[in-house]
DNA sequence: CGCGTGATTGAAACCCTTCAAGTTTAGTGG
DNA sequence: CCACTAAACTTGAAGGGTTTCAATCACGCG
């Protein structure tokens, strides 16, 4: 059977049938149970992370012990490192499963060998890239600019199916404000008669 | 005379003088006096820009016509809207210069002949995305985690040159404060005996 | 059942903003 | 080169949003 990770290197990164099987050996796919670590603060990230079932966030601890989440990423995202993985440096942020997950660890051989017999592959690897900044540069200018209450709205619409899944401490540490917070927001949200969740 | 850019292209981009030779007339160079736009909100954003000479900033105003600064780019460093330039798509942002400056315009031209003629030079385009989006991850994480006294620390050792050419209440915005915030976050550091600036 | 984790609520404290008024600085024209 | 003006920066007082700390409630799981 198709794993996820195949249908979707087919469907988005033109990657042909006879180029896959050229790659299937290279495809190393793990599971992590709840709570389990995928990268962990002062190691060297050494892969990229595509899920295939599960959810995983990636974020960093302060000074204080407190958390702050990053990114969620759920079915079919990727996540990574990839200061630390580029640039081989020790990593300062976590990554870990929120819910049982299996993830393909991608390599730099894997991307290498991609690279190598598909330019459609190349040309998708930057795309990715070229998203991923697009969407952090969304969030800074919402961080510096939206109050508590626009960046949970803005939340749930960008990520209605997480709002469910996540414990809604770490939707308010994505956020960057504190649970309390969180759970009074929503309780003004509710008196207006709001019901997006 | 050998222009910033080029000097620049064959110190981290491994190009050689002879692939220079067959690049320079798609460089295209502009003058932007102070003030001027270099990209305005709803126009699609044709080029990444090069800044051979001065100070541009990389920002966004919300509905209260507040101003954010995503970024700021002096001398030597690359700014564009990454995602309108890639995805085609009309921009939410604005550039322009704080100082007179001019600016390469690099076209998808000039990227496509340089990746031709070039495999280094798409590795470092490579390099270029992965160390912004390290970038920004890190900035997120600030923003998310960090009190404003802090967070001007953290600007102040990292862009130490910057701190003295661009004016307080572009600080503030791009520390997500207002500039009476950071006048007085600078009285409580100067009452410290704080010298950093 | 009881324990632990997550969510809620309240009151006080704190940080930052807002608005309004000054002061300083920088740029311009006489 | 000074005088004038606008912009930038500072300062104060009041207010708002968020945090903190503590207590309570709700729920799932051993």
């Amino acid at each position: 059977m198709e794993s996820a990770f195949e249908s979707y290197l087919k469907k988005n990164a033109g990657i042909t049938e006879p180029q896959l099987s050229q790659l299937k050996n290279k495809i190393i796919t793990k599971a992590f149970t709840k709570g389990e670590f995928l990268l962990h603060k002062g190691q060297v990230c050494r892969h990229s992370f595509f899920i295939e079932k599960g959810l995983a966030r990636f974020y960093s601890i302060d000074r204080e012990g407190k958390e702050h989440i990053i990114q969620f990423a759920p079915e079919n995202w990727f996540l990574s490192d990839r200061g630390s993985l580029f640039f081989n440096e020790s990593s300062e942020f976590f990554i870990d499963a929120i819910e049982d997950t299996t993830a393909v660890m991608i390599d730099e051989h894997f991307n290498h060998l991609a690279s190598e017999i598909s330019p459609q592959f190349r040309k998708y690897n930057e795309r990715i890239l070229q998203n991923h900044i697009r969407h952090l540069q969304k969030r800074i200018s919402q961080l510096i600019g939206a109050s508590a209450e626009e960046r949970y709205l803005d939340f749930i619409t960008l990520y209605p199916d997480l709002t469910l899944r996540v414990p809604q401490w770490m939707i308010a540490s994505f956020l960057g404000i504190t649970p309390e917070s969180l759970s009074r927001v929503r309780k003004v949200l509710a008196k207006k008669n709001f019901h997006g969740f």
